[in-house]
This record gives structure tokens, sequence and C-alpha cells, in this order.
DNA sequence: CGTCTATTTGAATCGGCTCAAACCATGTGG
DNA sequence: CCACATGGTTTGAGCCGATTCAAATAGACG
């Protein structure tokens, strides 16, 4: 029986990182495991600090970024509920992380959250994984933002955004982010990403139901324009 | 004293992947380690084929590209001596790599390798360090293509070969690359490349000694214009 | 209801793209 | 050695997509 302190196992199947792991590990993890809970706007990882620490989102949603001397600033990826943030494998953190609603954390002491995945094979497999899948989903960005036109890339937005929430039921899509940051994303500004909106709905492959709820009507067209393969 | 089939250490110093590896560890090494050469034009990993080995560049250059089923291509790379190919962590290559010039590599079979690596704490401290590396790189190109002007990616990319080659004595850039290639690590085509060497020069930034031969004039306005941070 | 902010829309400008021609270096055959 | 062909690069002109600046509209919240 696990003692008091444990937390139920259940609470760590959201992600990718636990997945397969035996009682025991599961065990191990959740001994070094701290709760977080972010209010909305606010920083979990401040640029060029050091990286002392990983997380795994339980719920909200966060968004990593990075600012630049002269004011630019580059919007690299949401985090949705089961991902992991501060897998860097450098010394500081080159981004930061803002949540953009209230949001639930696990934290690891980056160290320690190391030393276990050296123990364990299935945890070190799948931290590999992860880690591939970071490389992969910024290699898809950088094509987008090299070879894609606007609305094209706002299709690989809502793809991907959609790709992360089809386990919702109904098949709207949730922009909880601001034009913004969606502009800043794409490599864009504002005002393109709400005519590419507006080009997009006149292509009839959305609905914009308000603003920060787009209904997909044509999931085929924009699944080939969202491409990057 | 090393076995005659064994290459001598010195062949490994090249690259930080073997920084700081014991006698021991570089036998074990040299010992799974295949020599590869290409000539210029030729293919070493197809995009799609499944992620079988690891190289590590001796000599020469190669050139990292995605392409698109649409017939969009997104070069992601150049690699020079010492650095590392294949480091993916997914099942598959997302990208095909072809060699630019004449190029020596180390090949190793990617299951073997990692069995070293779970070995030795040095080796996968190095390992992560790449990979770190691998994803820092990308992210400061996804900020130059998401940010910067063209002029802009454009010494993002001079400083960043210049960085490379610091180890030459004469201060030139030697561009391996095509004017097309260029266009398509940076999201441009290629006369707007033309246009911004031209701009540059006219900066008096650069000197173009010849289409493939850049003398950088001005390093401290060169590094301000390319910075990403 | 009014204020504040976010988003959309419009008009003008600018940067990068397209298409076309010129230029240049290299190599080949007469 | 020169004439010519070839592929890569540069330059020019016009166009188009994205940005800029400005104003209108829509939502959120007191």
């Amino acid at each position: 029986m696990p003692s008091p302190a444990l937390k139920p196992p259940e609470t760590f199947f959201h992600s990718r990182l636990f997945r397969g792991l035996g009682n025991e590990e599961l065990a191990d993890l959740t001994a070094i495991c701290q709760r977080r809970r972010l209010s909305a706007g606010e920083q979990l990882i401040k640029q060029h600090s050091t990286a002392q620490n990983v997380y795994v989102v339980v719920s909200g949603t966060l968004m990593i970024e990075r600012l630049s001397r002269s004011g630019r600033r580059q919007v690299i990826a949401f985090a949705y509920s089961g991902d992991y943030i501060g897998f860097t494998n450098t010394e500081e953190y080159e981004y930061s992380v803002v949540s953009l609603r209230e949001t639930e954390l696990q934290s690891f002491v980056r160290r320690e959250f190391l030393a276990l995945v050296d123990q364990s094979s299935t945890l070190k497999a799948n931290a590999r994984q992860i880690g591939g899948n970071v490389l992969a989903q910024t290699l898809d960005q950088l094509f987008a933002l090299g070879q894609k036109k606007a609305h094209e890339r706002l299709c690989f937005l809502l793809a991907q955004i959609r790709r992360r929430q089809c386990g919702t039921q109904n098949a709207d899509i949730e922009l909880i982010m601001s034009r913004q940051d969606i502009a800043d994303y794409l490599g864009l500004t504002i005002e393109t990403v709400s005519r590419a909106f507006a080009r997009l709905k006149s292509m009839k492959l959305i609905e914009i139901v308000s603003a920060h709820r787009i209904r997909i009507l044509d999931h085929a067209i924009l699944e080939e324009l969202a491409s990057v393969h």
C-alpha cells in the first residue's frame, strides 16, 4: 500500500514521460515530485537563469518564448497537459516560460530527476523520445516559418492545437493565446494574423465562432495547407 | 599499446563528443567505429529512412535539409568538422543529409553507440550537451527566420560560419554552399540573398572577394545584426 | 453605461518575390 | 588560343504579400 505522502499513480499518466513505468519507479518519482500552481500570466522560467528544474504540465497552458535585447520576441511553443518543460540539456534556459491561464505543474529538481532517469531504462527511453519530439516539433516550426505563407502558417498552428485537443469532445479549437502571441509564434504581425483568419474563413476552411474559438470546417484542406512534409 | 586495428586516439579529438574520455572508452569507441568517405553531392541520409547510424564529421561539409511533398525545401544546418549527424532520438530521420564537398566521417551503429553512452558518464554528459546544442542552434535559427530581415538573416549565417572557421588562419569566410542553399537556409530566394550581400557590401560590413569568399570588415556590427539574444 | 483592451478593417508603404535579362566563371571543342 | 556553351550569380523592373499606421469595432469589466 502506498504511504499517505504518495500521490496516486493516476496523476502521472497524463504524460508520455511516465508511460510503462513500474510501481517502484513511479514511487521514486513521486518521492521527488513537487506540486506547483501558477496563475494566469505568472512566469515559471526566466530566460538565462540556470536550469535547475524540469516540469510536467498537469493542466493549463504555458507559453515558451525567447526575447532578444532589441525587444523582438519569438514564441517557441505552447505547452499543454502532459507536456514537459525545461528539458534543456544546457546549463541555462535559453527561453522564458509563462502561463497563459491557471496551470498546475509537477516540478522535479533536475539533478535528482536525471539521476532517476539513469536508473530506469524505461524512463530513459521515454526521456529520449521526448527530447526527440521537442526537436522534431521545432524543425516543423522552422519549416513553417521558412517556407510558408501567412495563411499556411496559421493552418500549421491550428492543426497543431487541434492535434493536442482532439481528446476534447467538441470539434472546436480553443485559442488560449492572444493574437500577438500567435503573431510572434508564426513570425507575423497581429494584423496579418487577423487577415489570415479572415482568409481561411472566406475559403470556408474555418468558422470564427469568437476571437478565441475556431471551428474547423474542412480538416483535409487545413491539414494539407499545414503540412510540413 | 593499441592493436594495429585501433586508430590513434588523436583522430577523435576534433569533436566535443569525445572530450575528456579515458583510453579505455576511446578504445571501445574505436572498436565500433567505421570510416566513411563521401564525394561532393553524395547523400548520406535519406529523409524518412530509419535511424540506424550516428556520424561524426572528420573533415568536409555536410548540409542537413528537409523536403516537403510540395517541393519546398528548408535547409536546417551545415555541418563541419567535429559536428555530429543523426543524433535523432526518433525512430526515423526527419531530414536528408548530403555532402557539399568531399567529406570524411566516422560512422557508428546507433544501437551500439547508445550502449556505450550508457556505460560512460563522461560520454553521456557529452552526448547530452551535444543534443542541447543542436536544439539551441535550431532555436537560434527559428528566431532569425521569425524575427529578422533578409540582410540580418544573412549576417546570422555569416557570423555562424565565422565562428566555426575561426580556427583557420585568415579572416575570410569560405562559403561552400550555393546561393540556393543559403536562400533555403534563411527562408529567402536566391535573388534576395544576392541583394542582401550587395547591401552588406554597401554598408561596408563585408567585402565580396568572390562569390564564395567573403571578407568581414566590421565584426562588431555584423554580430549585432546577427544577434538572436 | 462607459472605459479599457483586444481585435478587426482600411489605406498606404515597403520588403521580398517573380520573371527576365545580363554577367561571369568554367570547361569544351575547334 | 579563342569561340562557344553551360550553370551559377547578379541586376533590373514590376508585382504581390506583409507591414505600418490609423481608425473602427467588439468584448470584458467595473
